[in-house]
DNA sequence: TACCACCTCGCTATTTCTGGGGAGGGGAAA
DNA sequence: TTTCCCCTCCCCAGAAATAGCGAGGTGGTA
């Protein structure tokens, strides 16, 4: 592993990534190797070595909502073999065939990662064969795919320090106990009583934080808020 | 690192997490090494080679939030080194003399991991040497370092009770367009433009979905879609 | 076949939120 | 010291969301 990660280390630039993912997909002869990003506002990009008509597909049909390697690794922490997701839905199933179609092979591992704001990324491996040969190449390079992912992710906030520019904009106190509640179901008045302030008062904080966070709407607001981290309910 | 990571990924509870940091300095040969969680909430725990007095009194004073290490690797994904930190406010230089004399190292690595639902956490190795020594040491150490920040973390969420035990009911596909929609801060009218549908029937979406989450308004509800991973904005 | 979940559309009345204005006191930093 | 942000309180009108009632069509499953 150590010269393929000290490549990747030294990739400047999305173009070096991208040779990086196929030199780490030969090096370790499997069929695929990506790096996806999402961001809290919806925008994604990634590199790797899917095809490109795959990788039009997934975008043009908004796939990151039905993925369910996506919506499986956004809930864990831990790295995760495909086969332990959710396939069960028909809109799942559908989007498997589909993948396999294109390409991409019917084994995959997938490791989350999160950055600040909320920000949050996929390196995913993925081949071709039986579930045995899967299991024995997973277990043992799992701890090379974590620091590869960690790597790329490090990588990809460097390119990318405009992804979230001034909008890391903190919230003061009272702003994260008022989004805090909102998120919790409670309404302005309960809210205001809760803190034992004035509606008048949460109103400020709301209208305040809402502006901090670039909302248009309380709801808004509240799920940035917990997007980027900045409240836990 | 081998046999000490082997240690770390079977330790079962708390008790062998701080056991493991033990053991962990005593084989770098550091003066401490610490886990840290963290959440927004305000709650925190965790283990390492602190003294029980520094630990308390860092509970005490909350200096969770003076604290520059939280403050700065929580803006950061990078490993960090203490010395690129912000020490200039009033209130980190004396958060700082006293953490040295409570025996906290005046050179100091941490590692900040997140994990689902904007969880949190630091992974510190503290020392007292020169500069040039601490370069070199955390340079040669530096993928262990990340490595053990990360199982530190796996095991520490394997301990936490779970944040959704209970199996949510999932939400059908307008449902869920509905929930991304008002997560992106579209109003009722937008959305149901967006979706071409009246907003009469757009209504009954979030009345649904606001049901099976249990919650008690569309902001209650686009939370729980948040937080249980069912809709990802 | 009957049932159920899903998708689509309609009405009225009430409650709640939003968007403009204001004002003053306190604390930390430059 | 001045500046800036944070916390607290107030009014009002218009916009938006909620609560309650209703209707019919589709497609899959028991």
């Amino acid at each position: 592993m150590e010269p393929i990660l000290e490549g990747l280390e030294q990739a400047e630039g999305l173009a070096a990534l991208q040779a990086a993912s196929e030199e780490i997909r030969d090096h370790y002869r499997v069929d695929h190797v990506v790096y996806h990003w999402v961001d809290s506002a919806g925008d994604q990009y990634g590199c790797g070595t899917y095809s490109d008509v795959w990788r039009d597909r997934y975008l043009e049909q908004n796939y990151l909502r039905i993925d369910p390697v996506i919506m499986g690794c956004f809930q864990r922490f831990h790295p995760v073999d495909w086969k332990r997701l959710d396939w069960s839905s028909k809109s799942a199933r559908t989007f498997q065939a589909e993948a396999i179609a294109h390409g991409v092979g019917n084994q995959g591992f997938s490791v989350p990662i999160r950055g600040p704001n909320g920000q949050f990324a996929l390196f995913t491996v993925s081949h071709s064969c039986d579930d045995k040969t899967w299991a024995e190449w997973t277990d043992a390079h799992r701890r090379d795919l974590i620091l590869i992912a960690h790597t790329f992710n490090e990588k990809a906030l460097d390119f990318e320090p405009d992804r979230a520019p001034e909008q890391s904009q903190a919230l003061s106190p009272r702003e994260v106990d008022a989004m805090t509640f909102l998120a919790m179901g409670y309404s302005r008045a309960q809210v205001a009583d809760t803190l034992s302030i004035s509606e008048h008062t949460l109103r400020v904080y709301i209208e305040s934080a809402r502006f901090k966070l670039g909302a248009m709407n309380t709801t808004h607001a509240v799920a940035r808020a917990m997007s980027r981290g900045l409240i836990v309910v």
